[in-house]
DNA sequence: AACTATTTATAACC
DNA sequence: TGGTTATAAATAGTT
């Protein structure tokens, strides 16, 4: 909005993330609350900050506006604004078993389940929802993938230069031993030359043992013809 | 805030009142979808106007996000009494909250976060499944695109079809009255094209009142121009 | 609903 | 986190 416009979609850095939404959510309560005010509506915003931090507003109460958005949007038997006696235990026991339902509710919508009571706004957003994981999926997998192909470099280089220095001893320890030597820096070139092929030189293949790492070549015996 | 400055204090023109409410709505619910998705928080966000009609925004699931704010503010205050007496209650306990842990990572995970500690083959296993619940979604979306289109379609025919028995009718009582059936005709050719520019109509909105669906066009006005 | 003069919000910088 | 500034966005009043 401002010096230069922003993009609006995720902030990838965390500490920029952090100072958006601390400025942001400012804003946003601000005008929540003057909506309120000079419209005299009923306003109640509730705020999870990425990192699990609730910040709300409510023009009246917020278990009464709760109560209200329930009663206009439910015809299902699934109440409780839960201000009242019921045991502390009992009630936190409850509200779990709420919250995994939702969430479980939620999980299976999203992999394209039970879709069948949400409107066309809801799938909308789900949809929306989908795009922004599947995306962040792939940026995370493709990270992944280059950073294993930089440390397979760096293998590569490294064994190549060990290989040099191996080379030289050999060629010091028997100076006769022309045909040998020959041979062998045949091989090194060729390693040389692999790690810049390595881009190219990836297959398909889904399944992959968790070994130590201690053979980065094996880590790249992954799918990579199917990126699209 | 603009050509003068308003004081935030309730409008007391009736009208004055909707059509600030009307504008300054649709400014809250964009902030409030910004600050989600610029910063990757849960917001929810109520809105009942002084007539009592709702608005709502969430960017995940209002249940979800309602039954988060519930636990949040219940434990406020209270602290987890008896850790003591290990009964069939306490591990059931244990293992509801077990499974809801379990759940909202997943959830989080399929909406992009988290994935630091997955394996390639896992974030292949989770590209997979994004694009299989996305695909679902797409299908589940068109279908009622598809279907609110059909029912536009029958009922513009059925207009249509009363139209024409209304302009016989016409004609019957008033024979020389040939002007104005040919102006009939028109109407009637341009009602039966609408139906087919339903899709190329939709427009952007993010919140959306509950309308009772009597009047199918109602619920084609939708955000689609919007997306990017 | 469109316009537009202003006020606000805020991105980048510190 | 808090302040400054240039600029984008929101919007009050008007048409």
């Amino acid at each position: 909005m401002v010096r230069e416009r922003r993009e609006i979609k995720r902030i990838e850095s965390a500490a920029a993330r952090q100072v958006t939404f601390s400025k942001r959510r400012r804003g946003l309560f601000k005008k929540a609350e003057e909506l309120s005010v000079l419209c005299d509506a009923d306003v109640a915003l509730i705020v999870f900050s990425s990192t699990g931090k609730l910040s709300q507003f409510a023009s009246s109460s917020m278990n009464e506006i709760i109560a209200k958005y329930n009663t206009h949007s439910k015809n299902l038997g699934k109440e409780e604004p839960p201000s009242l006696d019921l045991n502390l235990e009992h009630s936190k026991y409850a509200n779990l078993n709420e919250q995994l339902a939702e969430a479980s509710l939620r999980l299976r919508q999203m992999r394209g389940e039970e879709l069948e009571g949400l409107s066309v706004e809801e799938l909308q957003q789900l949809e929306k929802n989908l795009e922004a994981g599947l995306h962040r999926v792939l940026q995370t997998k493709d990270q992944q993938f280059l950073e294993q192909i930089s440390e397979l470099q760096r293998k590569s280089s490294q064994l190549a230069e060990e290989n040099t220095q191996l080379r030289n001893q050999v060629s010091q320890i028997s100076p006769s031993g022309k045909q040998a030597v020959a041979d062998t820096e045949n091989v090194i070139v060729e390693d040389g030359q692999s790690s810049e092929s390595v881009m190219t030189a990836l297959h398909s293949g889904s399944s992959q043992d968790n070994d130590d790492g201690s053979d980065v070549s094996l880590k790249l015996g992954l799918p990579c013809v199917a990126w699209k």
